[in-house]
DNA sequence: TCCTTTCGTAAGCGTCAACTAACGCGAAGC
DNA sequence: GCTTCGCGTTAGTTGACGCTTACGAAAGGA
Protein backbone atom coordinates (compact mmCIF):
# COMPACT_ATOMS: atom_id res chain seq x y z
CA UNK A 1 0.00 0.00 0.00
CA UNK A 2 2.65 1.99 0.40
CA UNK A 3 4.24 1.37 -2.22
CA UNK A 4 1.27 2.96 -4.64
CA UNK A 5 1.11 6.21 -2.79
CA UNK A 6 4.83 6.42 -3.14
CA UNK A 7 4.01 5.47 -6.86
CA UNK A 8 1.51 7.95 -7.63
CA UNK A 9 3.44 10.68 -5.26
CA UNK A 10 5.43 10.87 -8.69
CA UNK A 11 4.18 13.19 -11.16
CA UNK A 12 5.69 11.65 -14.36
CA UNK A 13 3.80 8.22 -13.12
CA UNK A 14 0.77 9.60 -12.67
CA UNK A 15 0.46 11.19 -16.62
CA UNK A 16 1.21 7.82 -17.06
CA UNK A 17 -1.65 6.45 -15.23
CA UNK A 18 -3.60 9.10 -16.90
CA UNK A 19 -2.95 7.94 -20.01
CA UNK A 20 -3.49 3.98 -20.07
CA UNK A 21 -6.37 4.23 -18.09
CA UNK A 22 -8.76 5.03 -20.60
CA UNK A 23 -7.41 2.43 -23.04
CA UNK A 24 -4.71 -0.13 -23.06
CA UNK A 25 -1.25 1.12 -24.58
CA UNK A 26 1.75 -0.18 -26.22
CA UNK A 27 5.14 0.53 -24.05
CA UNK A 28 6.35 2.60 -27.24
CA UNK A 29 3.46 4.39 -27.59
CA UNK A 30 3.60 5.26 -23.76
CA UNK A 31 7.20 6.65 -24.36
CA UNK A 32 6.29 8.59 -27.56
CA UNK A 33 4.41 10.91 -25.57
CA UNK A 34 6.86 11.83 -23.00
CA UNK A 35 10.18 13.12 -23.65
CA UNK A 36 12.31 11.14 -21.93
CA UNK A 37 13.92 7.72 -22.99
CA UNK A 38 12.06 4.71 -23.47
CA UNK A 39 13.55 2.85 -21.05
CA UNK A 40 12.73 5.77 -17.98
CA UNK A 41 9.40 4.83 -19.15
CA UNK A 42 10.06 0.92 -19.12
CA UNK A 43 11.53 1.79 -15.26
CA UNK A 44 7.73 3.74 -14.36
CA UNK A 45 5.98 1.21 -15.27
CA UNK A 46 7.74 -1.75 -13.67
CA UNK A 47 6.99 0.30 -10.53
CA UNK A 48 3.42 1.13 -11.25
CA UNK A 49 3.22 -2.71 -12.01
CA UNK A 50 4.76 -3.64 -8.88
CA UNK A 51 2.31 -1.19 -7.15
CA UNK A 52 -0.72 -3.18 -8.61
CA UNK A 53 -2.03 -0.29 -10.39
CA UNK A 54 -1.61 -1.48 -13.42
CA UNK A 55 -1.33 -4.36 -15.80
CA UNK A 56 0.59 -6.08 -18.40
CA UNK A 57 -0.40 -8.15 -21.14
CA UNK A 58 1.97 -9.63 -23.54
CA UNK A 59 0.99 -9.97 -27.11
CA UNK A 60 4.40 -11.02 -29.80
CA UNK A 61 7.18 -8.44 -29.17
CA UNK A 62 4.50 -5.97 -28.06
CA UNK A 63 3.81 -5.32 -24.52
CA UNK A 64 0.04 -3.72 -23.31
CA UNK A 65 -0.76 -1.57 -20.31
CA UNK A 66 -3.84 -0.30 -18.94
CA UNK A 67 -4.34 0.38 -15.68
CA UNK A 68 -5.77 -1.62 -13.09
CA UNK A 69 -9.06 -0.57 -10.92
CA UNK A 70 -8.79 -2.63 -7.90
CA UNK A 71 -5.42 -1.07 -7.77
CA UNK A 72 -6.76 2.26 -7.43
CA UNK A 73 -9.92 1.28 -5.01
CA UNK A 74 -7.20 0.04 -2.47
CA UNK A 75 -5.50 3.21 -2.72
CA UNK A 76 -8.68 5.47 -2.60
CA UNK A 77 -9.91 3.21 0.27
CA UNK A 78 -7.14 3.76 2.29
CA UNK A 79 -6.47 7.22 1.79
CA UNK A 80 -10.73 7.60 3.13
CA UNK A 81 -9.77 5.76 5.91
CA UNK A 82 -6.94 8.27 6.49
CA UNK A 83 -9.47 11.49 5.75
CA UNK A 84 -11.90 9.76 7.97
CA UNK A 85 -9.87 9.24 11.15
CA UNK A 86 -8.35 12.41 11.12
CA UNK A 87 -11.11 14.63 10.00
CA UNK A 88 -13.17 13.07 12.87
CA UNK A 89 -10.56 14.11 15.49
CA UNK A 90 -9.94 17.77 13.82
CA UNK A 91 -13.73 17.94 14.20
CA UNK A 92 -14.12 16.86 17.83
CA UNK A 93 -10.62 18.95 18.55
CA UNK A 94 -12.10 22.41 16.98
CA UNK A 95 -15.79 21.53 19.23
CA UNK A 96 -13.46 21.42 22.10
CA UNK A 97 -11.51 24.32 21.36
CA UNK A 98 -14.81 26.67 20.72
CA UNK A 99 -16.41 25.07 23.73
CA UNK A 100 -12.98 26.16 26.02
CA UNK A 101 -13.17 29.37 24.30
CA UNK A 102 -17.06 30.09 24.98
CA UNK A 103 -17.24 28.69 28.34
CA UNK A 104 -14.17 30.89 29.41
CA UNK A 105 -11.41 28.47 30.55
CA UNK A 106 -8.45 30.72 29.88
CA UNK B 1 -0.33 20.27 -4.18
CA UNK B 2 2.43 17.91 -5.24
CA UNK B 3 4.26 19.27 -1.97
CA UNK B 4 1.24 17.92 0.04
CA UNK B 5 0.76 14.30 -1.79
CA UNK B 6 4.60 13.73 -1.38
CA UNK B 7 4.94 15.00 2.45
CA UNK B 8 2.12 12.18 2.91
CA UNK B 9 4.06 9.70 0.75
CA UNK B 10 6.32 9.63 3.31
CA UNK B 11 5.51 7.28 6.22
CA UNK B 12 7.33 8.83 9.25
CA UNK B 13 5.26 12.04 8.37
CA UNK B 14 2.03 10.16 8.39
CA UNK B 15 2.64 9.05 11.83
CA UNK B 16 3.47 12.57 12.82
CA UNK B 17 0.67 13.44 11.49
CA UNK B 18 -1.57 10.83 12.88
CA UNK B 19 0.01 12.59 16.01
CA UNK B 20 -0.58 15.96 16.05
CA UNK B 21 -3.91 15.94 14.35
CA UNK B 22 -6.66 15.05 17.09
CA UNK B 23 -4.50 17.53 19.63
CA UNK B 24 -1.43 20.14 19.75
CA UNK B 25 1.86 18.86 20.45
CA UNK B 26 5.09 20.45 21.37
CA UNK B 27 8.04 19.46 18.86
CA UNK B 28 10.08 17.72 21.77
CA UNK B 29 6.77 15.64 22.74
CA UNK B 30 6.21 14.26 19.25
CA UNK B 31 10.43 13.83 19.02
CA UNK B 32 9.45 11.69 21.58
CA UNK B 33 7.19 9.14 19.97
CA UNK B 34 9.71 8.23 17.50
CA UNK B 35 13.22 6.34 17.57
CA UNK B 36 15.07 9.43 15.31
CA UNK B 37 16.75 12.54 16.69
CA UNK B 38 14.60 15.29 17.27
CA UNK B 39 16.33 17.32 14.23
CA UNK B 40 15.00 14.80 12.02
CA UNK B 41 11.39 15.19 13.33
CA UNK B 42 12.24 19.09 13.00
CA UNK B 43 12.94 18.91 9.54
CA UNK B 44 9.55 16.71 8.64
CA UNK B 45 7.59 19.16 10.53
CA UNK B 46 9.28 21.94 8.27
CA UNK B 47 8.05 19.87 5.20
CA UNK B 48 4.54 19.28 6.55
CA UNK B 49 3.96 23.18 7.58
CA UNK B 50 5.44 24.16 4.10
CA UNK B 51 2.85 21.36 2.24
CA UNK B 52 0.14 23.22 4.35
CA UNK B 53 -0.79 19.97 6.30
CA UNK B 54 0.51 21.80 9.51
CA UNK B 55 0.62 24.90 11.49
CA UNK B 56 2.70 26.41 14.23
CA UNK B 57 1.87 28.23 17.49
CA UNK B 58 4.86 29.72 19.56
CA UNK B 59 4.85 30.19 23.31
CA UNK B 60 7.93 30.72 24.91
CA UNK B 61 10.72 28.86 23.65
CA UNK B 62 8.40 26.08 22.81
CA UNK B 63 6.83 25.50 19.49
CA UNK B 64 3.16 23.84 19.47
CA UNK B 65 2.09 22.08 16.00
CA UNK B 66 -1.32 21.08 15.08
CA UNK B 67 -2.81 19.97 12.07
CA UNK B 68 -4.79 21.49 9.31
CA UNK B 69 -7.70 20.72 8.21
CA UNK B 70 -7.93 22.89 4.95
CA UNK B 71 -5.05 21.41 3.66
CA UNK B 72 -5.74 18.06 4.02
CA UNK B 73 -8.88 18.67 2.66
CA UNK B 74 -7.30 20.01 -0.22
CA UNK B 75 -5.10 17.35 -0.90
CA UNK B 76 -8.18 14.72 -0.44
CA UNK B 77 -10.22 17.22 -3.30
CA UNK B 78 -7.30 16.49 -5.84
CA UNK B 79 -7.45 12.98 -5.23
CA UNK B 80 -10.93 12.33 -5.09
CA UNK B 81 -10.44 14.69 -8.72
CA UNK B 82 -7.79 12.00 -9.61
CA UNK B 83 -10.42 8.77 -9.08
CA UNK B 84 -13.49 10.30 -10.03
CA UNK B 85 -11.93 10.79 -13.82
CA UNK B 86 -10.02 7.90 -13.86
CA UNK B 87 -12.68 5.53 -12.44
CA UNK B 88 -15.11 7.48 -15.20
CA UNK B 89 -12.48 6.26 -17.97
CA UNK B 90 -12.38 3.01 -16.38
CA UNK B 91 -15.62 2.38 -16.36
CA UNK B 92 -16.24 3.42 -20.14
CA UNK B 93 -13.47 1.37 -21.51
CA UNK B 94 -14.82 -1.82 -19.50
CA UNK B 95 -18.61 -1.34 -21.16
CA UNK B 96 -16.50 -0.62 -24.34
CA UNK B 97 -14.95 -4.05 -23.91
CA UNK B 98 -17.83 -5.82 -22.60
CA UNK B 99 -19.90 -4.83 -26.18
CA UNK B 100 -16.64 -5.84 -28.45
CA UNK B 101 -16.75 -9.28 -26.66
CA UNK B 102 -20.84 -9.61 -26.76
CA UNK B 103 -21.45 -8.23 -30.35
CA UNK B 104 -18.52 -10.19 -31.37
CA UNK B 105 -15.83 -8.36 -32.71
CA UNK B 106 -13.00 -10.77 -32.84
C1' DT C 1 19.67 -18.61 -40.29
C1' DC C 2 19.86 -13.76 -40.06
C1' DC C 3 17.85 -9.53 -39.37
C1' DT C 4 14.38 -6.38 -37.57
C1' DT C 5 11.14 -4.95 -34.27
C1' DT C 6 9.77 -4.22 -29.48
C1' DC C 7 10.92 -4.14 -25.35
C1' DG C 8 13.27 -5.03 -20.53
C1' DT C 9 17.65 -4.90 -17.89
C1' DA C 10 22.35 -3.46 -16.17
C1' DA C 11 25.61 -0.05 -15.16
C1' DG C 12 26.65 4.47 -14.19
C1' DC C 13 25.69 9.31 -13.11
C1' DG C 14 23.59 13.36 -10.95
C1' DT C 15 20.37 14.81 -7.64
C1' DC C 16 17.31 14.74 -3.90
C1' DA C 17 15.92 13.36 0.62
C1' DA C 18 16.36 11.57 5.39
C1' DC C 19 19.32 11.30 8.95
C1' DT C 20 23.09 12.60 12.55
C1' DA C 21 26.24 15.71 14.90
C1' DA C 22 27.37 20.29 15.96
C1' DC C 23 26.04 24.84 16.41
C1' DG C 24 23.04 29.05 17.06
C1' DC C 25 19.13 31.50 18.94
C1' DG C 26 15.41 33.27 21.73
C1' DA C 27 12.85 32.82 26.13
C1' DA C 28 12.67 32.09 31.02
C1' DG C 29 15.04 31.38 35.83
C1' DC C 30 18.68 32.38 39.14
C1' DG D 1 24.65 38.86 32.94
C1' DC D 2 25.00 33.95 32.86
C1' DT D 3 22.98 29.56 32.51
C1' DT D 4 19.57 26.34 31.13
C1' DC D 5 15.80 24.76 28.39
C1' DG D 6 13.52 23.96 23.95
C1' DC D 7 13.95 24.47 19.34
C1' DG D 8 15.42 25.36 14.58
C1' DT D 9 19.33 25.40 11.31
C1' DT D 10 23.53 24.08 9.06
C1' DA D 11 27.13 21.01 7.21
C1' DG D 12 28.00 16.47 5.79
C1' DT D 13 26.94 11.55 4.87
C1' DT D 14 24.42 7.85 3.13
C1' DG D 15 20.92 5.69 0.47
C1' DA D 16 17.19 6.03 -2.84
C1' DC D 17 15.52 7.63 -7.26
C1' DG D 18 15.02 9.19 -12.06
C1' DC D 19 17.48 9.35 -16.06
C1' DT D 20 20.63 7.89 -20.01
C1' DT D 21 23.56 4.81 -22.63
C1' DA D 22 24.60 0.26 -23.87
C1' DC D 23 23.33 -4.33 -24.09
C1' DG D 24 20.40 -8.58 -24.24
C1' DA D 25 16.14 -11.35 -24.86
C1' DA D 26 12.07 -12.80 -27.37
C1' DA D 27 8.99 -12.97 -31.33
C1' DG D 28 8.38 -12.88 -36.15
C1' DG D 29 9.52 -12.26 -41.25
C1' DA D 30 12.74 -12.74 -45.44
Amino acid sequence: MDTALRAIAEPRRRDILRLILSRELAAGEIAAHFDVTRPAISQHLAVLKAAGLVVERRQGTRRFYRGRPEGLAELRAFLEEFWDEHLWLLKRAAEAEERRLRDGDA
